[in-house]
DNA sequence: CATGCTTCTGTGAGCGTTCACAGTAGAGAA
DNA sequence: TTCTCTACTGTGAACGCTCACAGAAGCATG
């Protein structure tokens, strides 16, 4: 446990020292440091020793400079920041990649991309391998950026579809399908028959899901897909609000609301309690995201939970699997119904 | 614009393909990198031109290891995470620091130390020079892995000022209690007199400081201090709540509190209207942070705001001089009262 | 003419690793 | 013995850059 350091920030011990404290070479010292592949128990346990002796820590960036690896990735997020940042989920999913990668002992370079000059620096900066791989979050998809990445050959995850890209890129997502058919299949259990949906943006995979299964559930239970009971949304509370406001005009007799995600769903139930409706009584509310603002709302939202500890965790294992040589590969994972007041 | 790196992924050009480029010497290009000095203006515009034929990019690695330097900073974040990470201004912070740094071109890691583990792990991953410095962020200050790094020589700012390391180590904070002496005059502008206070935790400089202004602004305003409104918190909302209930209990007679959180404000809010006193009416509340929660709250909260976005700013400069040399120093800048409709 | 100073340029060395290769030693087979 | 194979070890050569130094050229001064 003596660090040997005391006083003067001397220069650190170097592999050689290492080897000579050992008496063994730079080689097999190594050869230790990198699994321990054709090493004898001997020569192992004198390393290590020499290694706690000298407080030896490995220099990354001459490892480096040979390898031609960085043994560090980028977590770049495009485009509107502010959005993320106050979202909680963006927060699990930071915090998951970081200590899923701590766990590698790999740092994480966070990066912001919100200009276009700093999208160029930035991408510069990973092209020129800056970073092994790139753990990449953009809001609204089809995103120039991972076009290029992808272009350059970098390893990539990105967290949701991305929209054009096909199956060159590797993404790990919530089952955004089934957490909308979950949804919409408690509803109907409840004994709703008039369910109204208040989407999310059409252009991100989300949005596309989510209305997919609500219709899929519909047609399935036999009941059909009355068109005033789907409005547009964008996710922000003010077009849940007017979602409502909509939704009720066209079809009051709407009984039981699917909305794309809890903000809406908060402006929803302001716009259903302005007009008198109780809720859950006479109209039941569906959120989705399981987010702060589902047990902030009164009542609070029955939700779709969406597993963002786990999708850090499963974007980290496939960036790493992918820097390793594998291929691309998409990963989708269940979300869970959280029952609530709201229906 | 013509990248030049069409197709397969070659060996990125090298310092040595730029001067051959040129038409000079490795050296000349090396010192056009670095800043120009003793480079004419000839081969200064020769060797630029190449850079942008070749699409050279520095190998960072290779400088890091001849200069010692790793031309990046560790943005450290010690204990509770959840907290922090909910905490919107620490996101300010964080997006703040990140933008600052990349105006230098300086990659921010991110780095968590939750566990005891964790914490080893990462000072020795920085005392072993894998940064050039670290922003640290720490809730109870007085942190083990600050002594360490302040031990190590590695320049740090602490955001916040740290208790115990006397002026050894270098901060960034807002002036809390010129924050708290605003936030006191105010209530007496409003001809309140019997001032209550909810401090913060009195292990932290804030919660110190704040209740000093506190104290200060009722001394100088003539106004005996009445223990019996003064009760303790910890910043959490329900901290508030028992506080105003405390409160209320021991000086029934109170007409304004103080109370040093936004979120404990929520709390004191809730308990006031429990017991039927009127804010801003009956009972005047000012709180601390213009976190979300003020806007939130109702009414909305009268509250000092920090200047998160300047404290990042001053973090990241006060750090970099550091790192090229200067003295650690300390920070400490101005809040400002936001009027809302709770005092 | 020598001397010094300033501005600019090229060169060799070396930063701390890993990697390829060339050994060495011991075991087993011919 | 001699050969081959396996397990292990040491050594030189990179990797791409910066730094110190040496030198060249230009110009003023003694």
């Amino acid at each position: 446990m003596t660090m040997s350091n005391t006083g003067g920030r001397r220069r650190p011990p170097t592999i050689h020292d290492v080897a000579r404290e050992a008496g063994v070479s730079r080689g097999t010292v190594s050869r230790v440091l990198n699994g321990g592949h054709y090493v004898s128990p001997a020569a192992q346990e004198a390393v290590n020793a020499a290694i706690r002796r000298t407080g030896y820590v490995v220099n990354r960036h001459a490892r480096s400079l040979i390898t031609g690896r960085s043994d560090s990735v980028g977590f770049l997020l495009t485009e509107p920041q502010e959005r993320f940042f106050e979202d909680p989920n963006f927060n699990v999913l930071l915090r998951g990649c970081t200590q899923a990668l701590a766990a590698h002992d790999v740092p994480l370079l966070l990066m912001l991309a919100g200009t276009e000059d700093e999208r160029r620096r930035i991408t510069r900066y990973i092209t020129a391998g800056h970073v092994d791989g790139v753990l990449l979050v953009s809001s609204h998809s089809g995103d120039p950026v991972a076009e290029e990445l992808r272009a350059a050959g970098v390893p990539l995850v990105a967290c949701g579809k991305p929209i054009g890209l096909g199956s060159k890129v590797s993404y790990v997502a919530a089952d955004d399908r089934d957490g909308a058919r979950d949804m919409v299949r408690h509803l109907l259990s409840l004994g709703r028959r008039r369910v109204g949906v208040v989407t999310g943006p059409l252009d991100t995979p989300g949005g596309v899901e989510r209305l997919a299964g609500y219709r899929e559930v519909l047609g399935e239970a036999g009941v059909a897909v009355d068109e005033r009971l789907v409005v547009p949304g964008d996710y922000s509370r003010a077009s849940g609000e007017a979602g409502a406001e909509r939704l009720l005009a066209q079809a009051p007799d709407v009984d039981a609301v699917f909305v794309a995600s809890d903000l809406m769903a908060q402006g929803v139930l302001a716009a259903l309690q302005r007009a008198g409706r109780r809720v859950p009584e006479d109209v039941a509310v569906g959120g989705f995201d399981d987010s702060p603002a589902a047990v902030a709302a009164s009542p609070e939202l029955t939700t779709i939970r969406q597993p963002w500890d786990r999708i850090s965790a499963e974007m980290v294992r496939v960036l790493l699997a992918q820097i390793g040589g594998d291929d691309p590969a998409a990963v989708i994972l269940p979300t869970e119904l959280v029952k609530r007041d709201s229906a």
